[in-house]
RNA sequence: GCUCGGGUGGCGGAACGGUUUACGCAGAGGACUUAAAAUCCUUGCCCUUAAUUGGGUUGUGGGUUCGAAUCCCACCCCGAGCACCA
């Protein structure tokens, strides 16, 4: 069977009829736009292009035989740097190059078969396209959106030129290898953080993978905090200086701050203002210095050693407790984000911690953990009583075993422990308990286990409710040398030795256990959780989270701060100096400034140019097309300059969707009614790479069009599906240099592009991907194969196959639905077992061959259409109903009853339908194998699964 | 380090509280053929047994349950994203 042929031959009638063009329907509600990630055209197909289109292209037929007005669009995101390289080295222009590989994928794309609309095509690069994307950016800029900023960016000293993120390879210039650095320029902006809020609060609505969800959630970064004002203090002059802002999400911990932060790119600035007198100025330019010539790459390394030098002459004021504290300069401190400085405990941040420890910097602990025993929590409406306690953790080194006393009475088993007496320290008190409750008194202290825990728990002996501050105290035993002890105490308790592994919250009834066991093994880091705190003034026993509250209360009321919300997501640099991308549409003059382009001059054609490579400084290759850059400016008309920098083509892809409902309109970027019918997009499958940029850009352009009023909708994918990778065959990605890449025009020769397309779905999950097999291309083509020849069974008589009648409407529900779910390889599986069966069938009636024939023409729509048309029919199979399943139908009359005995499988034994607990019951018990297995045993439970299994326990 | 996925035959995977390994690939045996390919049929983890007898088995170890691949806890390994975010 020539395959290939088929393809051919359908693909040809489909667009000659134009089957897959969509019409605006107004009156229909089922309006559906199926859309996928517009393909950015590197000039050749690969195979994660038919896995990303031909894919989902099942669940577009299946839809519209449902009977919705499916739109299946497709279109081209032309812009970016691989044609402006390709121009360079290939010495031919961009555009031609970009326009050529349009066309021919354009060609490859149809060679899927998939029900693309191609009446409704789009190219970025086209400039009744860009048109719009620059009149977009004039509404963002009228708006105050669009604004310009300095910020750094990547630059190759050597190539004296602005590169792209992907051109940075490994901290190096990709063309020339040298060191890239960061240089200030100024940019467009996009104000997206005037979205944050919004882009954050509105995620909860969207049916989206909650990984995708969480992505956005985390690369938006909301963190509530606060703002405190340090005042500072020079200590030469003895005068005060401008106050230092720094920002913490841990309010309750500043009683524990003994240091400031800052980055470095805040203290050029300090030390320019000649108030702040910082006499080793020098020192802390030279630090300075040495972080800016740090790569991005140093600076990412992890467990870089923390460095940092002093401001000498300075001191910071902690506004609640008037400790004055040093100030230090730190790279690891952030300079973009907060304020870009930070109050340092080091006693409850790791960081901090570990700065602290190298620079032999005060640690004071201000936090303790807080517990609530979950065996013997607090009981409502008893006595509440507080004090000091001491755990005695008691090792013979000898064996590695602990001394524990277990109560006869409670049955608890606990550290000898007690109550500090006034006056006494923690490690007599630990001694004085030891001896008292076990007699033991030869003990070597180890070290006390770090600070106090304060644990609320019911003190049964004692009925009263407790919050106890427990210290613990690890000796070693010495000797076995007792003293005598209590004999009320001795015969009530048992002294006993438990190994390390029992010393746990499950065997010890201590609340505190977890901790404790934590700080036994561990090494000593810094208590970076909530709890309770100490040593913080009048804030002192409060938890965390009340703590927080009351301290920003006192802030406020004292003028020393306030809450404030942060972001991570910064505001999108959307320029670039470029030349293959969409002029920003500003003119610059030097009496009015930057001024937008009138609306009727849009849109700005890119100019033609020979030489792409950027000379001057940071500037675009623009700037060298001298007729295009000198304009009239459009308000005092003297002479000025065009706008050199063209945008991102994250821009040019943050609305495409939206143009696909109105592809050819000259008069607005898409007629609202048009978009009524068909946005938002019901569902949006692409990669998971998208999930943080192109995602989130286009949610924040719908938003603020929204906001414009000029679209309906302000979320525009309302769901989302993420698709997987394939791989090579190796399971590793597919690469050029790896020799693993799988060509979809050589498969579709070989095989078919049903083959293909439905391999591809075989193959594993949808959201999944997974590795090329080539061996799995020969099971979908046998399949195909048969399917085809089951007209042999074809008779014209009426048969009536009851049997095979439910086989064919299990089918159709199970192949319905994994549709639905995306779950294409099970719904292909189902497919085969009912081809299985029908192939053990003598006789197979046309009907029944038809319906087959429907189930499979998503899958594969060449060959159904080629059956279904020998078989006489003169419409084509996509235009037929999807068949409903009979659920009446769907029930066999009998099934396999499993039958277990203490869960274990033992028989199985074909019954009827619909039996009753009673019925499975004697049936169960009268087998032979059974009665063997349950000999004389009494039998004490069955448990009756209906349809399914019946369980004997014995 | 943090977050999110995921560990099931020789392989891709199915089952997501109830028969572990559906469906497909590869393998083995057979039929057809002068022969081969294609096609069709049979088979399908490990140990044990006279026996399709019995036992084991879903990364490891525990727990919940009549019953766990599935739920809970701890750990190990693989992948992806973020990465000093105070």
């Amino acid at each position: 069977m020539n395959f290939g042929k088929i393809d051919k031959k359908w693909q040809k009638i489909w667009e000659t009829k134009k089957n897959y063009k969509t019409i605006d329907k107004t009156k229909s509600k089922k309006n559906f736009m199926l859309l996928v990630e517009f393909p950015y055209p590197s000039g050749d197909l690969h195979i994660g292009h038919w896995y990303a289109y031909a894919v989902p292209d099942i669940l577009a037929r299946y839809l519209k035989m449902k009977g919705n007005n499916v739109m299946y669009p497709i279109g081209f995101d032309a812009f970016g740097l691989p044609a402006e390289n390709a121009a360079i080295k290939r010495k031919i222009n961009p555009a031609v190059w970009t326009e050529n590989n349009i066309k021919f994928m354009t060609k490859q794309l149809k060679s899927m078969g998939a029900s693309f609309d191609w009446s409704r095509v789009i190219s970025t690069i086209d400039h009744q396209y860009y048109k719009w994307t620059q009149w977009i950016f004039l509404k963002m800029y009228q708006k105050g959106l669009a604004y310009r900023a300095k910020t750094m960016v990547n630059w190759c000293p050597n190539c004296k030129t602005v590169l792209a993120n992907e051109q940075v390879i490994a901290g190096l210039c990709e063309r020339c290898d040298s060191e890239v650095i960061q240089k200030e320029f100024e940019q467009w902006m996009f104000r997206i953080t005037d979205y944050a809020d919004r882009l954050i609060d509105d995620i909860k609505d969207l049916d989206w993978p909650q990984t995708t969800k969480l992505a956005q959630k985390n690369w938006i970064g909301r963190s509530e905090g606060v703002i405190v004002k340090f005042d500072v203090k020079c200590q030469m002059l003895n005068v005060k200086c401008p106050s230092i802002e720094v920002f913490t999400t841990r309010l309750d911990t500043i009683f524990g701050c003994t240091y400031l932060v800052l980055a470095p790119e805040r203290v050029s600035a300090l030390i320019q203002n000649s108030e702040f007198k910082i006499q080793n100025s020098g020192e802390v330019e030279n630090y300075i210095n040495q972080t800016k010539k740090k790569t991005e790459l140093q600076r990412l390394e992890i467990d870089k050693e923390k460095t940092g030098v002093k401001l000498e002459g300075i001191k910071a004021i902690n506004p609640f407790d008037k400790e004055e504290v040093p100030i230090f300069v730190a790279d690891y401190v952030l300079g973009h984000y907060g304020t870009g400085a930070v109050m340092a405990v080091p006693a409850h941040d790791e960081r901090d911690f570990e700065f602290a420890k190298k620079y032999n910097l005060p640690i004071k602990e201000v936090i303790i953990p807080d517990v609530i025993d979950k065996k013997n929590p607090p009981v409502p409406g008893k006595k509440t009583v507080e004090r000091r306690n001491v755990h005695a953790i008691v090792r013979n080194p000898q064996n590695n075993k602990f001394l524990c006393l277990k109560s006869k009475k409670f049955l608890w088993t606990t550290f000898p422990m007690g109550g500090i007496e006034e006056n006494e320290d923690v490690v007599s008190a630990a001694r004085r308990e030891v001896e008292e409750e076990t007699g033991y008194k030869n003990l070597k202290l180890i070290k006390v286990l770090g600070g106090k825990v304060r644990a609320e728990y019911f003190a049964k002996h004692k009925d009263e409710n407790m919050i106890a501050h427990t210290t613990a105290v690890l000796f070693d035993l010495i000797n076995e040398e007792k003293s005598e002890i209590d004999k009320e105490w001795e015969e009530s308790h048992e002294i006993m030795w438990i190994g390390e592994h029992k010393l746990n919250y499950n065997t010890m009834v201590h609340a505190e256990m977890d901790i404790w066991e934590k700080r036994l093994k561990g090494d000593e880091t810094a208590y970076a959780d909530d709890g309770a705190l100490v040593d913080s003034g009048q804030f002192t026993n409060l938890k965390s989270s009340e703590a927080r509250v009351k301290m920003v209360q006192w802030l406020k009321k004292n003028n020393f701060g306030n809450s404030k919300k942060i972001f991570k997501l910064h505001d999108w640099v959307l320029s670039r100096q470029r030349y293959w991308g969409v002029p920003i549409p500003i003119i610059k003059c030097d009496n009015c400034g930057y001024v937008p382009v009138p609306e009727k001059d849009l849109p700005i054609k890119l100019p033609p140019l020979k030489d792409f490579l950027p000379t001057e400084e940071g500037k675009s290759p623009l700037a060298k097309a001298k007729n295009w850059v000198n304009v009239k400016c459009p308000k005092c008309k003297n002479p000025a300059q065009r706008e050199t920098d063209t945008m991102d083509t994250f821009v040019d892809s943050s609305w495409y969707f939206m143009r696909y409902t109105d592809p050819k309109n000259k008069k607005v970027f898409a007629d609202k009614k048009k978009m009524k019918l068909w946005l938002p997009v019901p569902m949006y499958i692409g990669g998971a790479e998208h999930n943080t940029m192109h995602l989130l850009y286009s949610r924040f352009f719908t938003k603020v069009l929204y906001d414009l009023k000029l679209v309906h909708f302000n979320e525009p994918f309302i769901g989302r599906k993420n698709h997987g990778i394939i791989l090579g065959t190796d399971g590793q990605k597919m690469s050029k240099s790896r020799g693993n890449v799988v060509d979809p025009d050589k498969e579709v020769k070989k095989f078919g592009a049903d083959t293909v397309r439905m391999y591809l779905a075989f193959a594993g999950p949808y959201e999944q991907g997974g590795p090329w097999n080539p061996g799995g291309m020969l099971g979908i083509r046998r399949f195909l194969e048969r399917a085809y020849k089951l007209k042999s069974k074809i008779s014209s008589g009426k048969i009536s196959n009851k049997n095979l009648e439910v086989l064919l409407h299990q089918a159709i529900k199970k192949v319905s639905e994994d549709i639905e779910n995306f779950r294409f390889n099970t719904a292909i599986s189902a497919l085969m077992i009912l081809l299985n069966e029908i192939e053990k069938q003598s006789q197979l009636s046309i009907v029944n061959y038809q319906l087959f024939l429907k189930l499979l023409s998503p899958f594969a729509p060449h060959l159904s259409e080629e059956i279904w048309s020998n078989l006489g029919n003169k419409k084509n199979i996509h235009l037929e109903k999807w068949p409903e399943y009979n659920p009446k139908l769907i029930k066999k009359e009998n099934f396999e009853l499993i039958i277990q005995i203490n869960g274990k499988l033992r028989d199985k034994i074909s019954v009827e339908s619909g039996i009753s607990q009673k019925e499975a019951e004697n049936i169960a018990l009268n087998q032979e194998k059974i009665k063997n297995f349950i000999g004389g045993k009494t039998v004490k439970k069955i448990i009756f699964v209906p349809e399914k299994l019946i369980n004997i326990v014995i």
